[in-house]
DNA sequence: TAGGCCATCTGGTCCT
DNA sequence: AGGACCAGATGGCCTA
């Protein structure tokens, strides 16, 4: 049903009008149109006439609507803050790069799967195929961005020579992000920062610790991992490259993809089972090829999933 | 400049 | 009757 809106466009609250009717065609006044015609120009029907609104109603309706409107903003302003908070809790969260909505609720639908799917193999997953599940259907953009999460990750995982992995103080984005009430493995001189934290706005991701939880108290006595951080996910799969031999000069200058942090108060008791303090062989939840295999994720994954 | 994304307005529908 | 929810329409902003 087509009906001239409530309000002139001067009576309007908001700076912008909703813009469904181009109100500059329409009559000034409803009174001024054409009685014996609808606004297809075709003869009304004849019926009984409807009673005119009286001032009084149509200021109750200008009013309800106004309320309306305002409650609709309240109401999507609540949906953008779940989404917001959506965007916080999967990977490659960025306060200055949004994820826009629709990619935010496609990676969070394949994070979820992609954890689910980890889950139920109960095993170690396969990096690669994990970074194409959370990739698909993603925008090409929305994949370099995942993809480059982990291509800049890969840089600070090392391995000697022996090819085993080396685990070798915190990642930069420890020292941009002090953890709340812990130090652990903080080398002197690492507990500053000499970058904004505001020009890094990604998220350090860590994987292992969650991880370990759950397999290593598999029975349900044994208690279920504590994740009780309104903004960590029970898994996350970056941060497998969070580990840091030696800062990149360039770091966070040469690229804005990051790590997820997972600093949240009430992480503390899963910190101690962080993986810098883990033999990787032992504890690390992850198949140990990932050096070369994430250096070529972006390329496989765009190569995958958009083709 | 085109296209993507977003905020807002709006009317319809459903539910209480 | 009124609120929540939804989808369509539109214009603004930004970026390639």
């Amino acid at each position: 049903m087509l009906t001239l809106p409530y309000e002139e466009p001067h009576m309007m609250c908001e700076p912008r009008f909703g813009a469904n009717y181009p109100r500059e065609s329409l009559p000034e006044n409803e009174d001024e149109r054409e009685d014996d015609q609808d606004e297809n120009g075709l003869p009304k029907k004849r019926g009984p006439r409807k009673k005119k609104p009286g001032k009084e109603q149509m200021d109750r309706a200008k009013l309800r609507r106004q309320e309306a409107n305002a409650r609709e903003r309240s109401r999507m302003h609540g949906l953008n803050a779940a989404l917001e908070s959506l965007r916080k809790v999967v990977p490659c969260y960025s306060k200055t790069q949004k994820l826009s909505k629709i990619e935010t609720l496609r990676l969070a639908k394949n994070y979820i799967w992609a954890l689910s799917e980890t889950l139920s193999a109960g095993k170690r997953p396969d990096l690669l195929a994990f970074v194409q599940t959370l990739c698909k259907g993603l925008s090409q953009p929305t994949t370099n961005l995942v993809a480059g999460c982990l291509q800049l990750n890969a840089r600070n995982f090392l391995t000697d020579h022996n090819g085993e992995v080396m685990f070798s103080g915190r990642s930069p984005y420890d020292a941009m992000y002090p953890y709340p009430g812990s130090d652990m493995n903080t080398p002197p001189g690492h507990s500053g920062s000499n970058l904004d934290s505001s020009a890094k706005p990604f998220r350090h991701y860590s994987y292992s610790s969650a991880y370990e939880s759950y397999y290593e108290n598999p029975s349900p006595e044994g208690g279920s991992p504590h994740f009780d951080s309104q903004l960590s996910p029970p898994m996350n799969f970056n941060g497998i490259f969070s580990l840091k031999h030696d800062d990149p000069p360039d770091y966070g200058k040469s690229s804005h993809y990051g790590m997820r942090y997972c600093s949240a108060p009430g992480r503390t008791a899963l910190a101690h089972n962080s993986m810098y303090r883990v033999s990787p062989e032992a504890r690390f939840p992850y198949d140990l090829h990932v050096r070369s295999q994430s250096f070529q994720a972006q390329g496989e994954v765009n190569g995958s999933f958009h083709n």
